[in-house]
DNA sequence: AAACAGGTGCTAA
DNA sequence: TTAGCACCTGTT
């Protein structure tokens, strides 16, 4: 639950997105690590509402708080709105229109979804299969470092104990945004803390891959900005000097921070999924099985792994 | 108790 | 290029 909720600076919005949006596919299919299901009393007409931080698009001409806590909202399990409710209390800026393009662009509203569903669904019967648990999962546009900072230490690991590291970066270094809750600290922040502070954070071996990504990142040899600038097979060959991020970490990041639409990270499961449904059985490498997506689905290859990964988790696979 | 978890770096062929 | 192995920590 919301640590605390100050009721006189609280606000609310219903947000269209023009498009279908289905938040318990979008926030626990484990793109993003910081939303975690909340009941609101008394009101039965939510279905589902989320509780989590989010970037918070600068306002034109001032600098701010980059990150806001908020409370997102749907009447059904897939709708085109979303309602959500922030503290405009804690960010001087953070009016309600800056909150509204911040939804949007996180939301990543501009994706054609009815489009995206039926190229996918239409692709074979493995994908047609898919489309039901995944209708209305969308792509997140997740801030750059975080996201970085996230799938690094999630290298061997497992989704809660990721969340719980990432919680504890956030309370003890990140700033306040709402709701009791705290932003995701910069990496110039997590750069300076003693070697002991990762240590507390129990990220265990990959605190030296953090400590390589927050240097590269500060110094500029990693320049998160100009990625979003750059060719995708350049931006991921960056993204790899950081020591702790290989092929698989990289494509997360370009495909859940920078929208490249196109990339098919390669995990274990989506490696036994495209061995099973596509490759005969036969063990696949990851290399084979990144091809063999990017061959199938293209463009829409991360959607399309989103829906495998969506469906054999959903227990639906049979 | 032992194995495993949304991989990666290192080393050896 | 690729296969084999160790790795913090928490959970089952």
């Amino acid at each position: 639950m919301p640590g605390s909720i100050r009721l006189d600076t609280l606000r609310t919005l219903d947000i269209d997105l023009g498009g279908p949006v289905n938040l318990e596919a979008t926030l626990e299919c484990g793109q993003a690590f910081r939303w975690r299901k909340v009941a609101i009393p008394g009101r039965r007409d939510v279905a589902a509402s989320y509780l989590g931080v989010m970037p918070l698009l600068p306002a034109s001409g001032r600098r701010g708080t980059r990150q806001i806590a908020a409370i997102v909202g749907q009447t059904d399990k897939v709708t085109d709105r979303l309602t959500v409710a922030y503290d405009a209390g804690s960010h001087g800026c953070a009016s309600p229109g800056a909150v509204q393009e911040a939804i949007l662009r996180y939301f990543s509203a501009g994706d054609d979804l009815p489009a995206i569903e039926r190229d996918i669904a239409g692709a074979d019967p493995v994908m047609a299969a898919t489309a039901p648990p995944a209708h209305g999962l969308r792509i997140l546009r997740q801030d750059p470092w975080e996201c970085l900072a996230s799938y690094v230490l999630s290298i061997n690991n497992n989704i809660p104990n990721i969340g719980k590291i990432v919680e504890h970066l956030a309370r003890y270094l990140g700033e306040p945004v709402g709701f009791g809750e705290s932003g995701f600290p910069s990496p110039e922040l997590v750069a300076c803390q003693e070697n002991g502070f990762l240590r507390e954070s129990k990220c265990g071996f990959r605190d030296r891959y953090l400590k390589d990504a927050t240097e590269k990142v500060v110094s500029g040899e990693v320049d998160l900005a100009a990625l979003g600038d750059m060719p995708t097979e350049q931006a991921r060959e960056r993204l790899m000097r950081i020591r702790g991020v290989g092929p698989k970490v990289a494509d997360c990041v370009l495909l859940f921070a920078y929208h490249r639409l196109d990339v098919f990270p390669v995990d274990v499961w989506i490696a036994r999924a495209m061995s099973r449904f596509y490759l005969d059985g036969r063990p696949v490498t990851p290399k084979v099985a990144r091809e063999e997506g990017a061959r199938r689905f293209g463009a829409l290859a991360g959607y399309a792994q989103e829906y495998l990964f969506c469906h054999i988790r959903s227990g639906l696979a049979g």
